[in-house]
DNA sequence: ATCTTCTAGATAGCATCACTATGTCACCGT
DNA sequence: ACGGTGACATAGTGATGCTATCTAGAAGAT
């Protein structure tokens, strides 16, 4: 939740910006925030430019300076919960030990963000049909597929598991991964299915395991 | 309530009742034609339904006639060509011996129907946002899933696979194969891919093999 | 400090879209 | 054969995404 900042404080990385380029780029932000709020509960189609505008306390016009279209903004938005599933996703993994545990503290941090409904809605239910499959996979790999690509190819080389094709498994566990996020948004008990998707993920990466025989 | 029920009686296996009758259904058929081509190769909101009524070579409100809105006509086309996978499937499927072959073959049919841009931006891009991920999912399992998770469940009892939830597993691969089937179509070589593709899954569902010892 | 330039943001308008209200004519049961 | 019902056409409405144009004020050079 807590995004919004009103204080002038310093954003996390930016060199030093003047007091207008500051100015603009709370605007912005503010759109991005307004625009997660609002995409993420009603959805795309029945969230308006002008009630983001609204809600970031500009005008359409200021908007659209800032985003060439309304999917522009939805992309912004899109890329903010990426990153920040992407850091929740290496915070429960770094508390792993081994390799296997690593990839499945990863996982389950996504599978917990997907039981937040504002993630659902963006991320799963309407980032491809807005932003096109190409984008949202190119998107989608660009934050996660190296890190776990990174995950196999060491737990192949501490012996713990076998796998082949670390890039091909890593694409597939994440289709796994998308399709288990949309079967506990759509669930009427999600945590009971966020456990079960859990262990049968489990199961399927355990099957890469070197078994003794 | 329900939802595409404005006729007294659209029973699958109609009888041709009456001409009238006859020529009520070619309309309805036509728009659903038109929508599939139109919805498949531009998306769902990038048609509109001056476009689709257009097609069909009626107005708009003969298409407002026979759906409530323009949802209901890409729902009426999502069914149809869920019932054409699910065919295809099936017919690929039926030529194999053991639960094993069965699996395979009807992901093979899975993979080459994703592999049209029809199916895909029908299917997989657009279905969750406009249908929404409940109906979505529930129609999706009315149509695939049962003979999936047939299929696993028979090689349970063969012993020849020991899946602990069969369900979930069914639908965990389906994602899988979505993502798949996306990656051969974007990829340069497709047949390479495709190979590789089919190896990594081929290992996915040997993890699950009962072995010995 | 003054002038120029450039841009963040406002205002108003356009084109399009999904959907509705109403009309009309053909068919079908009685 | 006739009245009623349903299939489809026509015209219109409000909302929406986006664009063209304008203004105020800050930054940089002189």
């Amino acid at each position: 939740m807590g995004m919004t900042e009103s204080a002038p404080g310093p954003a996390p990385a930016d060199p030093p910006a003047s007091l207008r380029a500051e100015q603009v780029a709370q605007t912005r932000a503010a759109l991005v925030a307004a625009g997660r709020r609002l995409f993420g509960s009603r959805g795309f189609a029945a969230t308006s430019v002008e009630d983001i505008a609204r809600e970031a306390r500009v005008t359409t016009g200021a908007l659209y300076h800032h985003f060439p279209t309304k999917a522009a903004v939805f992309e912004s938005v899109f890329e903010q919960v990426h990153a920040d599933l992407m850091e929740a996703s290496l915070q429960a993994a770094g508390q792993a030990a081994d390799a296997i545990g690593l990839l499945t503290a990863g996982f389950g941090a996504f599978l917990d963000a997907v039981l937040e409904p504002e993630v659902q809605r963006i991320v799963i239910t309407d980032a491809p049909a807005v932003l096109g499959l190409a984008r949202f996979t190119e998107l989608d790999e660009r934050y996660a597929f190296a890190a776990t690509v990174a995950a196999l190819e060491a737990a192949n080389a501490a012996g713990v598991l076998a796998v082949a094709d670390p890039q091909t498994l890593a694409r597939l566990l994440f289709g796994a991964l998308t399709r288990a996020g949309l079967l506990i948004a759509s669930s009427a008990e999600p945590t009971a299915t966020r456990d079960a998707v859990a262990a049968t993920l489990r199961a399927m990466i355990s099957g890469f395991a070197v078994r003794p025989g």
